[in-house]
RNA sequence: GGGCAUUUAGCUCAGUUGGUUAGAGCGCAGCCUUCACACGGCUGAGGUCGGAGGUUCGAGUCCUCUAGUGCCCA
């Protein structure tokens, strides 16, 4: 074995050294060939972060903390398959590229092939072809691609940099356009015309996952309709409602209250007129409808949210659309189809007055009329009630009704439920965040959008001989031609000439909602549908990592696809990591300005020092930026760094060596073993302890808890046995060989252990550490397994004499720094008190505490009234 | 409104199945320099565990109520 520990060790420039040398030795690569069985291999479903995003601390997090696993399982002897991908698809990327360029797409333009950015983005904005915009996309994402991967290796990530995917990648449609097909032939994908939440500006439909509610303040406007006696048409009374969006009250098909509001029961199933439009509508009961809301009876209008649609749809009522699908309000006209009314000149005077107008015009003008009408009753009352959004939009979604793809998952909650329960969740508690998803689900999940950088839909349409299109005609491709593009690609039996004609075909131009491809990341990975003795390798995967926040999302749509697939479930554990907070414990986010980027940290503490941060958050729980945390790593890295030196040396010359391959091998050398000192045997079963708790903590996914005990120890080390043993192990004269030998065993022994138990939280320092002494690299060596070695020692010495050794150092030290002198300097007498077994342990190592603390004279003064513990040390300088 | 989590030293957090004087790091204070480490070492002072009640021989640790905080869902 050959020793070549630095004269000065330093940690500069390790990070650039070793991701190299991890790159081109390719050291995480992963061998399918060398698989055998299924359970040799550890699969990890890696989130694919969104390359349009900036990169922020939260990345490094909670990659560190799945990386730690990974290379934990590495050295445990898995064949870790460790793929990154990225989320590269979709209405992220979209706006990246029309912010980034100054450009929109109009899919009415054709692609000009000439087409150049400039170094600034345009401006005003430049309108392109769909296919020059998707052009655009894939150039972009490619850059911040590099961008990310160049962080990721500095970080030291173990990831298999050769099995990259994409979603928006060829293969990624492939899967997706299949996954799409298979679940279109067992009926469980079905297009509908339906009412949508739809997001106005960006004209898109949006699913339930990308909804959230948001506080707005609003105003009940108090509107009155004319009731109609029965009896006699002359009398007039009134019933008044309380609406929000007074503006849609063209589009009102009824009034509803609940049907055991007292109030109202006189009214149910009568007609009422509606002001200004004279529209008759009807009561209706109904338990949805909310006595305390307001007067307790609402209007229904098609459609002002997500309740008039179940109104609407359960009480079969009309449908009278005004808005279209960019919130302005239609051209309509009263006595026409749907458009009922008692007085159309009136009703259609008052709506010209509205047409063309956006929803806040609107509503102004509509409270103008009404109020001219005398039909709006005191003043508006101010509210603040939620309203739902697109989680990336402006504006208050709108419900449109459009033709949309939609995956049946409403009625598999339960089992969804039941899969839940069958994957272990680190930490556990987190499982409720899935089952409060799914059992809170009230639509089925709409995967199209009307977007453009996505994964098309695999589908063409008849043209009838009149030219409409005939939606529910389809047109499918075979399995082998996936990808397809409809919008360029011809299906099989048509002509190019027959594009949008009568008699012809049309392709489908929605694109898929990302989760629908994202969903399928276990088999992108995996090589579905290409490589199925992989695929069958890697799947189901081992670990799904992710935060918290995306368990609505990709987890639940992951394990859906997986369940509609194969009635499997896509990954067995799933470990959560918590959001990073900013200094204050505020949630990091662009608006509030707060986003701390990873770059100039990990230059400045070093990777490892981050990763000793990231480390040091625990599963799941939200961790602030702590820059004292990296500080500490960044002194724990040093601390290794020196003490490794120090050990290493005081071992380089020893004999035994030479008949080693390697230090991991000392703990199986039956011969060193059995002449070790009692003090250093405490020392090893010390260090026997820690691995164990060690890999148990990394085994059930604890990694924070691995760092700690370990951490722990090697500060115990430093301070306590490397003090003791240090004189002996410089081998002086007055030292005998074989107590020499005893330390330089237990030095090498903890060193090395030391370091693989550190490897999977500081891939850099350890790796440079072993390299002095060991052939990279360490993260390919095998976990310290020390049942030989605690076989062996059991029979030896079944006291911790360590801590009874540290006791006294401790008070040896405290009497030095009480009277004020260097813990180097000499003290004339210490005089330890205790019981005879005590006495009888001191002795075992009383010659290193005597170098050690630089004692003249110890004295050992027996005690027999005292327990073990009562021990007394009493110190003269 | 429902759910999940959380409340332990100035700060950030550990405290396993309830068991003797509640732990760590940072910060703070003091001391020590060059033979592993000043990108350092040593030592020390700080909490009675959000509040109230209960179970128990015994509770930070279990139960009930209550307050604060964060997140998720409506």
């Amino acid at each position: 074995m050959n020793f070549c520990v630095p004269e000065k060790p330093s940690t500069e420039g390790i990070e650039t050294k070793w991701s190299n040398y991890w790159k081109d030795h390719s050291t995480y690569k992963f061998r399918a060939d060398k698989v055998k069985s299924r359970e040799e291999v550890y699969s990890i479903d890696t989130p694919p972060p969104t390359v349009s995003g900036s990169l922020h601390i939260g990345h490094v997090f909670s990659y560190t903390h799945t990386d730690t696993i990974a290379r934990f399982k590495r050295l445990y002897g898995k064949k870790v398959f460790y793929p990154i991908g990225w989320d590269d698809n979709g209405l992220p990327t979209e706006r990246r590229v029309q912010n980034y360029y100054g450009v929109k797409c109009d899919p009415n333009l054709d692609y000009d092939e000439n087409f150049k950015t400039e170094d600034k983005p345009f401006d005003p904005s430049v309108s392109i072809s769909r296919k020059n915009f998707i052009e655009l996309c894939n150039e972009l994402t490619n850059s911040d691609e590099a961008v990310f991967e160049e962080l990721w290796r500095y970080l030291g990530l173990s990831v298999d940099w050769e099995t990259t995917y994409s979603t928006i990648s060829k293969q990624a449609q492939m899967i997706s356009q299949a996954g799409f097909l298979s679940l279109l032939e067992k009926g469980i994908v079905y297009k509908k015309e339906a009412p949508t939440l739809w997001d106005i500006d960006f004209q898109t439909a949006v699913a339930q996952a990308e909804i959230e509610d948001r506080e707005v303040r609003s105003a009940y406007h108090t509107i009155r309709f004319k009731v109609r006696s029965s009896a006699d048409n002359s009398e007039l009374s009134w019933v008044t409602i309380d609406t929000t969006r007074p503006e849609l009250l063209p589009a009102c098909v009824a009034l509803v209250a609940n049907p055991d509001d007292e109030r109202y029961k006189s009214l149910f199933y009568k007609e009422v007129i509606s002001p200004l439009f004279s529209v008759p509508v009807k009561v209706m009961p109904h338990h949805l409808a909310e006595p305390d809301k307001g007067t307790g009876i609402a209007m229904v209008c098609t459609f002002g949210d997500m309740t008039d649609v179940v109104w609407w749809r359960e009480m079969n009522l009309p449908t009278r659309t005004v808005l279209d699908k960019f919130g302005r309000f239609k051209d309509i006209e009263f006595g026409k189809d749907e458009f009922e009314s008692r007085d159309i000149e009136s009703a259609n005077s008052n709506y010209q007055k509205l047409k063309g107008l956006k929803v806040n015009k609107a509503r102004e003008t509509i409270k103008e009329m009404l109020l001219k009408s005398g039909d709006l009753i005191g003043d508006t009352k101010p509210i603040v009630h939620p309203v739902k959004f697109y989680e990336k939009g402006d504006k208050p979604l709108e419900v449109v009704t459009s033709r949309q793809w939609y995956i049946r998952i409403t009625d598999l909650k339960d089992e969804l439920v039941s899969l839940g329960n069958q994957i272990n969740w680190y930490p556990a508690y987190m499982k409720s965040r899935y089952e409060t998803w799914v059992m809170g689900l009230n639509s089925d999940w709409c995967i199209s959008r009307q977007r453009y950088f996505g994964v098309a839909f695999p589908v063409w349409y008849k043209v009838s001989s009149n030219g409409t299109v005939d939606f529910d005609n389809w047109i499918l491709p075979k399995a082998d031609q996936l990808p397809v593009d409809p919008s360029v690609d011809i299906p099989s039996g048509y002509s190019v000439e027959q594009r949008n004609k009568p008699g012809g075909f049309t392709g489908d131009l929605d694109v898929m909602d990302t989760w629908a491809t994202s969903s399928l990341t276990p088999q992108i990975a995996g090589k579905w549908l290409e490589d199925e003795e992989f695929f069958n390798k890697v799947f189901p995967m081992d670990l799904r990592p992710q935060a918290h926040d995306i368990i609505r999302t990709w987890l639940f749509t992951t394990v859906v696809r997986s369940h509609l697939e194969f009635k499997s479930l896509p990954f067995n554990n799933v470990a959560i990591s918590g959001f990073v907070l900013d200094p204050d414990r505020k949630k990091m986010s662009k608006s509030k300005g707060n986003v701390v980027t990873p770059m100039n940290l990990l230059v400045q503490h070093g990777s490892d020092a981050i990763r000793y941060w990231a480390a040091s958050g625990r599963p799941g729980v939200d961790t602030s930026i702590d820059e004292g945390q990296m500080k500490v790593g960044r002194r724990l890295v040093i601390k290794l760094l020196n003490a490794c030196k120090f050990s290493l040396d005081r071992v380089a010359d020893a004999e035994f060596l030479s008949d080693l391959s390697s230090i991991e091998n000392i703990a199986d050398s039956l011969e060193l073993v059995s002449n070790l000192q009692p003090i250093d045997i405490s020392e090893l079963l010390r260090l026997i302890d820690v691995v164990e708790k060690c890999t148990d903590a990394f085994v059930n996914y604890d990694y924070s808890k691995a760092l700690d005990i370990t951490e722990g120890f090697f500060w115990e080390f430093c301070d306590d046995y490397l003090e003791l043993v240090k004189v002996r192990s410089y081998g002086q004269d007055t030292t005998s060989s074989e107590s020499r030998v005893s330390a330089q065993v237990t030095l090498a022994c903890v060193v090395d252990i030391l370091l693989r138990l550190f490897a999977p939280f500081l891939p850099f320092v350890t790796e440079e550490i072993h390299s002095w002494y060991g052939d990279p690299s360490i993260h390919l060596m095998s976990w310290p397994n020390l049942e030989n070695l605690k076989s062996k020692l059991s029979n030896f010495t079944p006291y911790d004499l360590m801590n009874v050794a540290s006791k006294i150092l401790h008070i040896v030290r405290r009497s030095k720094t009480e009277m004020k002198v260097s813990q180097k300097s000499v003290v004339d007498k210490v005089v330890i008190e205790g019981n005879n077994e005590l006495l009888d342990h001191v002795r075992l190592f009383e010659s290193d505490l005597i170098v050690s603390c630089g004692i003249q004279s110890l004295i050992l003064q027996l005690n027999e009234s005292l327990d073990y513990d009562g021990f007394s040390v009493d110190v003269k300088l």
